[in-house]
Parts: structure tokens; C-alpha cells; sequence
RNA sequence: UCCUUGGUAGCUCAGUCGGUUAGAGCAUCUGACUGUUAAUCAGAGGGUCGCUGGUUCAAGUCCAGCCCAGGGAGCCA
């Protein structure tokens, strides 16, 4: 016979027809009725035990996190939480869980706590919500770009460069390194390592994606980034995906409008194709809201914030305005902010949070940053002083995505070049770009996680990845 | 890396001014009940108080160092 999936079984007309399901115990209550859920949706199945005529050895293994096969009938239920039931005929236990050993509880747990358990997490409602999501989301980046003519490049994981600039790069080496070969000054000859050269896993897939872009026009990547920083806080992780379009003739205007389209896409996706569990994560941030004092809770639920962001127009503002809409603030002139706001210093997270989240209540995206607190790549306004730039704020969570119109100007970009001793040499191929058919571009990136954060509710990004690694965490 | 708050039963937490035998809820086990929705009711078991050292007649409680975790900051997506 075969299994039926309880998200197609919830859905099926109970006409007393035989059915098979397999999956988890969630609960068993009162000898009588178990919860069940096999991952196809956050609903369970109720499965109605026939305890007078099931032997004693299988209703004392009918145990929360015990794997069942459950042969039955499908009829109307009589109880309240669900319309349809199985009435089981046989019950086969597939798996036992020992409730001594096993962790996972019908009970409230904390994150921290499943955190440390991040084998058996994915079994609970939350997590499992999270990853259905999360599938959910990295289907509809793949659908908006395909939809819309982008192609998906594969940017490589092991990088020869060292001059991307976003941070701290993991090495890769075949070298002994208890005994590197020296050179005759004594430092690690990489001449001698796998690929003759200093390799690290990849930061950012910008320059490839560059470089397919001025050939096929729109593409875009999606893949796992690394970066070493040695950074403790709940939205930064040293392995995390990264989706970043890059698009030939896009000027810094369109690599907006791409943004918030995107993101106002995948919010909408999320809404339509993940109800469910949306609507469980919404009930569950509600709860946890709950238990924090009322100026520390959010002004919206995650439904409500999830709708507002598709309906609502993002705010744009230059950095010059940020600055300004800063120094005019009463936070600012009661001396409330922690960090300097003066032109020329970045926006620190207390002024983000400030214009998203207090100012405009709303999605901000900032434009125009002085050039010195930029990558070299970003392209020159026409004031000498700024470059296109743009960074999309979103509330709790900061960048979400940061992004430019590249500097075209084969002199401009290598005067910057020289500016930041950033050695031409080893970007020959970066500069041949522009030798060559220079065209204005533009692209921006996207952390995927930071994405998840947003969508789900959940407040620390290791909670939104299957695997977190991060300083002085890594397993599985 | 810095700041900050924590670490007490399987989990979440309480533990007063340093003072007798360290408590509660949930979970677990046993029994009762049997159309329940994290079922309910009764009972039981369960502790290296993060680790090391110090102060003291006496330390879960005070002090120092270390380890781990949460939150915030920097860096950034």
C-alpha cells in the first residue's frame, strides 16, 4: 500500500477509505489519541487508537519522537481540533525514542536550548516551519530570476584573489603546516601549495558575477560565502548564502527598483505558498513578544509586518539626508546616540535602527555614501565626494542588502585603485572589463539568512540555517 | 575582540542578611480515567548548585581566575 503524505491526507474527502501514513509521535493523549507528523506540514494527523484491542507492547512504545506506520481508515473526525482522522487497524513502530533519553519534549523548549541540540531541532514545530520556509524562499529567488531572464552563475567557492575586501578570508591549503616550504627570505612559499598561489574560500561572488554580466547581461549568483571575522552576534555567521544579481546597463536607480522588487517578491511568495507555517511562526513571535516588557516588543506582528513591507513603497533617502534626518532627531540634541553623527563617519546600527524603525517605520534604503567608507569598485557620483551606493535597512535587522553601480571608467577605477592600495596587477582581469566594452552595471547582495530572519520572525541567525557555523561553533 | 547578563533536577526557573535535610512548574515513571487537542487527577523517583582556588565555625549565596551560553557593540550580508 502506499504511504500517504498527511499534507495531501488533510486535504482528502474521509470516506472511510484505507490509508497508510507514516511519521513522528508528537503526543499521545489519553491512551487514545496520537498527534502525528511526517515533515510534509507543520499539521498533524490525529490517529485514533482502538486501545482495548492494541497489545500492550505497542501502546507502551506509542511515545513523543517515536517513528510510527499507521495502516487505517480515513473518516470524519468527531473532536474539534481537525475534521478528518485515521482509525488505526494496525500500528507498527518503526522507531522507538525512550522518553528518558530523548530531549525533545512536549513541552516548551528554549532556542538556546535546541540550539545545543541541532540534530533532533528540525523535529519541532518551529524549526521544522523554518526550514519548509526556508526551501520556500531559495526556490522563489531561482523562480523570480529565471522568470525574468537572469541567468545563474556558479561563482567559485576557492578564490586566488585577495582583494575582494569584505573581511577577514578562511585560508585553503594542501601545505604541511606543521613545516611549510620557506622561501630564502623565510616566509610560507605558496609556490609550492595545490594551486601555486595564496587561495581562500570566497567572500563574495561580485567580480565573477561581474564578469558573466558583461557578457550575458543579467545573471546572477547564489552560493555559500565565508568570511572569518571573528563576530558574536545573531545576525552574522562564517558560512552563510549570498544571492547577488549583477546587471549590465543597470544604473544605480534600476539596482534599486531590482531590490525592492526582489525582496517584495520573496515576502509575497512566503505569504501565498507558506500560510501554515507562517501562520505558526506568527502565533509563535506573538507568544514570545509576550513575555517582554511593552516598549521592547515589536509594533507589529510578522504577518502584519510581512503584508506592510509588500504594500508599502520602500523609503529612499541619500546618506547626506540620513545625516541630516539624524542631526535633526530628538535623540540626536538629547545626546541619546551612542556613536557620532557627522558626514563623512558610517551610519552606525543605533542610526539605522533609528531611521528604520523609529523615522520612517519602514524599509529604508540609503544612498550615496562618501567614497571613503566604500569598496573601490563603487562607482564616482559626478560630485567627487559620493559614490552609488545603496544599502537596504530593514527593521531589527539592519543591512540586509548592500549594493552599487560599479565604477565604468577604466582611469576612475584604477585612480581609486591606487587610493586604496589595492594592487593592479592582480586585478588585470577585473580592469580588462572596463578596457574592454565597458558598460554601466550594477548589482547588489542579498544574505539569504538575513532574509529568513525577516521572514520567519526569528531573532538569531543561527536559528535560520540548518548547520550554523560561526567562531567557535561548528557541528554535524 | 569589547561591554553586559547569566550558568541550581531532563527542561524553564525560584532560592531572602552566608546558617538545619536546596524548592516549584513542566517532562519522566506508577496508578486512575477514557473523544482527547501541550488531556485531567493522585502519588513517586530525580541534584558534582559550570570548573578551580580562596575567605569563613559555616558558601548555591561572598572574592579571584578560568570555561560556556544569551543579549548588545564593532565588522558586515
Amino acid at each position: 500500500m502506499q504511504r500517504t503524505e498527511i499534507k495531501h491526507l488533510l486535504k482528502t474527502e474521509a470516506l472511510s477509505q484505507d490509508v497508510l501514513v507514516k511519521g513522528w509521535v508528537r503526543t499521545f493523549r489519553n491512551t487514545q489519541f496520537i498527534a502525528l507528523n511526517d515533515g510534509s506540514t507543520i499539521l498533524n494527523v490525529q490517529v485514533v487508537v482502538d486501545f482495548q484491542n492494541t497489545p500492550e507492547e505497542i501502546l507502551n512504545k506509542i511515545k513523543t519522537g517515536a517513528c510510527l506506520s499507521v495502516k487505517g481508515t480515513l473518516v470524519p473526525s468527531t473532536g474539534a481540533g481537525q475534521s478528518v482522522e485515521v482509525k488505526a487497524t494496525e500500528i507498527i513502530i518503526l522507531g522507538e525514542a525512550d522518553p528518558e533519553a530523548y530531549p525533545i519534549q512536549p513541552k516548551k523548549h528554549s532556542l538556546e536550548f535546541l540550539r545545543s541540540h541541532g540534530h533532533l531541532r528540525m523535529r519541532t514545530n518551529t524549526f521544522s516551519a523554518i526550514f519548509r520556509v526556508r526551501h520556500a524562499m531559495a526556490f522563489a529567488i531561482h523562480q523570480y530570476f529565471h522568470e525574468r531572464g537572469y541567468f545563474y552563475i556558479h561563482s567559485p567557492i576557492i578564490t586566488g584573489s585577495d582583494a575582494e575586501g569584505a573581511g577577514e578570508m578562511f585560508r585553503v591549503t594542501t601545505l604541511n603546516l606543521d613545516n611549510p616550504p620557506r622561501t630564502e627570505e623565510g616566509k610560507v612559499d605558496f609556490s609550492q601549495d595545490f594551486f601555486g598561489k595564496e587561495t581562500n574560500l570566497t567572500v563574495s561572488g561580485q567580480l565573477q558575477g561581474e564578469i558573466a554580466a558583461l557578457a550575458l547581461g543579467k545573471v546572477y549568483t547564489f552560493g555559500p560565502t565565508f568570511r572569518a571575522e571573528n563576530s558574536n552576534t545573531t545576525r552574522h555567521l562564517a558560512e552563510f548564502w549570498m544571492i547577488e544579481p549583477e546587471v549590465a546597463f543597470n544604473e544605480i536607480e534600476d539596482n534599486k527598483n531590482l531590490a525592492e522588487d526582489f525582496l517584495k517578491y520573496l515576502v509575497r511568495y512566503a505569504l501565498e505558498n507558506c500560510a501554515d507555517d507562517i501562520d505558526f511562526l506568527d502565533k509563535r513571535l506573538a507568544e514570545e513578544e509576550k513575555q517582554k516588557p511593552q516598549n521592547d516588543r515589536r509594533a507589529m506582528g510578522l504577518i502584519e509586518t510581512l503584508r506592510f513591507c509588500t504594500e508599502n513603497d520602500f523609503a529612499r533617502i541619500s546618506y547626506t539626508e540620513a545625516i541630516q534626518i539624524l542631526q535633526n532627531s530628538k535623540q540626536y540634541k538629547e545626546k541619546k546616540f551612542q556613536y557620532e553623527v557627522e558626514w563623512g563617519k558610517d551610519l552606525q546600527s543605533e542610526h539605522e535602527r533609528f531611521l528604520v524603525e523609529k523615522h520612517f517605520k519602514k524599509p529604508v534604503i540609503v544612498g550615496d555614501y562618501p567614497k571613503d567608507i566604500k569598496a573601490f569598485y563603487m562607482k564616482l557620483n559626478p560630485d567627487g565626494k559620493t559614490v552609488a551606493a545603496m544599502d537596504v535597512l530593514f527593521p531589527g535587522i539592519g543591512e540586509i542588502i548592500g549594493g552599487s553601480q560599479r565604477e565604468d571608467s577604466t582611469e576612475k577605477l584604477m585612480k581609486r585603485m591606487d587610493e586604496m592600495h589595492i594592487p593592479a596587477h592582480e586585478m588585470s582581469w577585473y580592469l580588462d572589463l572596463r578596457r574592454f566594452g565597458s558598460a554601466p552595471h550594477s548589482g547588489f547582495g542579498l544574505g539569504f539568512e538575513r532574509l529568513m530572519l525577516f521572514v520567519t520572525g526569528m531573532g538569531n541567525i543561527r536559528d535560520v540555517i540548518g548547520f550554523p557555523r560561526a567562531a567557535k561553533t561548528i557541528e554535524f
